[in-house]
DNA sequence: ATTAATTAGTTGCTATAGCAACTAATTATA
DNA sequence: TATAATTAGTTGCTATAGCAACTAATTAAT
């Protein structure tokens, strides 16, 4: 990797995340689960039920991007989306047998992968991390 | 955002990166360059004719991805592909007369928006979220 | 009550991102 | 030299990711 890229901490934080994405993306294959649908399916996990835009704002992403994740969670027999009685423009999303059953299978591939990630790291780097990534958001906002 | 989600460093870096992307992009959509363009664009402003396999070793992606973000750059006239003469199977990649005259609008933006994202934050700080990220990463590998 | 504003979700578009499978060209090997 | 292996790049597929523009439904304002 060229220097004057490399001296970018935003670029370095980009391809540290495309590497630990890249990882994930690789343990979920066999369960035929992509990253960002798996933390969909951990929210539903906790509590299903829930609105498109509330997944939206916990994940904080564009509606739409949550939209497309769903039909494909729809497509694979995991999820089932059921528009709402008392106001017909929300849907709520419920786990299918499949989904529910997913959920014993999938955590240890999740806690193992936060493990190995974090291995040899203390709580308090990992609290600095935080902090400082935390203040680069604040800075951009 | 939930805190079972939050606590995942993964994930806390995943969504830094999707915000620091998200404001890149914003900046740079008035010159029509997107984020991951920009950086090719960088490597030829320093030097071009280079190969695309030497594009993505230095930007560590799949040689797809950079087929396709040079297709887009070239079709927005900022760069042209020219066929290796001592091996055919290669394309150097050369700057148009417009994507030479890009360099002297883009940089201070770039500048500017690293040193906005670093406000406040000290050449220690970073070096130790360096230090950290690294250790994550290879700890993947 | 009618109109205006807002909200939830979808569709079209573009941009990343990588794997598998492919072509074409080059190099290594038998 | 003919074949095998490797290399550079492309195409098809899927998955993220967000903006603009849209529909449909609900709520607020006049």
């Amino acid at each position: 990797m060229n220097i004057s890229l490399k001296d970018y901490i935003s670029i370095f934080i980009h391809q540290t995340d495309l590497k630990i994405t890249n990882c994930v993306k690789e343990q979920l294959a066999p369960f035929n689960l992509a990253p960002e649908q798996n933390l969909i399916m951990l929210l539903l996990w906790e509590r299903d039920g829930r609105t498109q835009q509330e997944l939206a704002e916990q994940l904080q992403k564009d509606k739409t991007t949550i939209t497309r994740m769903l039909s494909s969670l729809e497509q694979k027999g995991f999820i089932k989306r059921v528009t709402e009685t008392c106001d017909r423009r929300s849907m709520r999303v419920f786990l299918t047998e499949g989904g529910k059953k997913l959920e014993c299978k999938i955590i240890p591939v999740t806690e193992g992968f936060h493990k190995a990630v974090t291995r040899g790291i203390t709580e308090e780097e990992l609290a600095e991390v935080r902090r400082i990534l935390t203040k680069m958001q604040k800075n951009i906002h």
